[in-house]
DNA sequence: TGTACATCAGTGAACGCGCGTTCACTGATGTAC
DNA sequence: TGTACATCAGTGAACGCGCGTTCACTGATGTAC
């Protein structure tokens, strides 16, 4: 079954994906190309095409392994971290940013700005997609953050809509606490992306990381975590 | 002094831009052309070299009109409302959120993943683009929120740096403070990149204002607006 | 007011480039008897 | 164990495309006397 034949694939399919990320860092996603590739893994543009049906197969790829490789490392993280819940909420989200911060061009690929002309299919890619956002809520749920947010009006379809998520995510949470525990989401990809993208100069801040941990602080702290 | 020759001109550097906003919607900042705007201008593509240097001038041409934009949107708002400091806080983050959901490529080039190959010239862009924090920093030291985030460790350069920018913008706000107001920017640019890049998925919220408003009062009653 | 000249806007051809994708092909590697 | 055949990986040429930018040019529009 896995003869040197299979396994040369493997090893191919892999070093494609690699090549795929160091071109995502060095020209971003909209720039990137098959024949880049190729020039990459030293063969002519056409070879690759045994590997890879066509360059929006390629990007749908590195979406999926990239969204799975930040919620492995996520996950991982919170596993290995003992503590109370709150702690582990606080272990994610330190865990996020670190991924991002060490692969920045794979985090403007899942959060950034969508790549025009491709569109991720959503039956491939929401799965991976939504790992994080899932534990996330697990978590939130765990700690029962009780200092929560006002509640949206009853009777507003934002109320229904939020008890949606909690039931699809499997989680017991009100729709007053689903508004702090995605604002807590909302503040991280904001920071996070202000962080990967340079939106503070190069010069504002020596440490970044000390930013994030005195905003997390503050989030946590108001969230009763 | 302006003949109908340089009124010519001037209306010709608006058409441009307008063109280049259009591009900007329909394919993205990374494959905006010269030759598509020519060509939606019926000109020649080499015509547009009359008006603009290089791509990449016009990229710059096309980030500092958003910033301007986009701080007149906000200031005029805030300008127009009536209320305490906390209340105009409010008009100017729902008068950002309101722009960026109406100009949605442009705020993809403001905020979203930096453009490959193009770096814009900070000479030019810094100063309207921090036109918009800066308000915002203003208005928070007008509302002089109490229950301030806690602060950061006395002696972490983090200090020094906030007190910079607190000098920077001439606000009186200490680096606690200044957490707090930079928590609710990183929120802010949270929330609308979710909402305008598509993030939340395309039925999870059938009015993404809602949750918006939602955060929003969350956020304002925890910073004690 | 009329004419000569300078300035300017827009043209069209050309340069060299990189892209995605297809296709017929050649050797090498595996498989079946 | 040896041979015949099928499968497969990678080649090289070609397709049509769009891009940024330069350059010599032609008319039209303004300006100075």
């Amino acid at each position: 079954m896995t003869g040197p034949r299979a396994r040369r694939r493997q090893e191919l399919d892999r070093r494609i994906l690699d090549a795929g990320r160091a071109q995502l860092a060095e020209v971003g996603a909209a720039a990137l190309s098959v024949r880049a590739i190729a020039r990459e893994l030293g063969m002519v543009s056409s070879a690759v095409y045994r590997y890879v049906e066509s360059r929006d197969e390629l990007l749908t790829r590195l979406v999926v392994a990239s969204y799975d490789d930040l919620a492995d490392h996520v996950e991982s993280a919170v596993t290995a971290a003992p503590g109370s819940a709150a702690d582990r909420v606080r272990t994610a989200l330190r865990a996020f940013r670190a991924w991002a911060v060490g692969h920045p061009a794979e985090y403007a690929l899942l959060y950034g700005s969508p790549v025009p002309g491709y569109a991720a299919p959503a039956e491939r890619t929401t799965g991976p997609g939504t790992r994080v956002i899932g534990l996330l809520l697990r978590l939130c749920a765990e700690a029962g953050a009780s200092p929560a947010a006002p509640a949206p009006p009853p009777g507003a379809p934002l109320n229904a809509e939020l008890e949606a998520i909690a039931a699809e995510f499997d989680v017991e949470l009100t729709s007053a606490e689903l508004v702090t525990a995605t604002t807590l989401w909302t503040w991280l990809l904001g920071a996070v992306g202000q962080e990967v993208t340079g939106g503070y100069g190069p010069e504002t801040f020596s440490d970044p990381s000390a930013l994030f941990e005195a905003q997390l602080r503050w989030q946590l702290s108001v969230a009763g975590m």
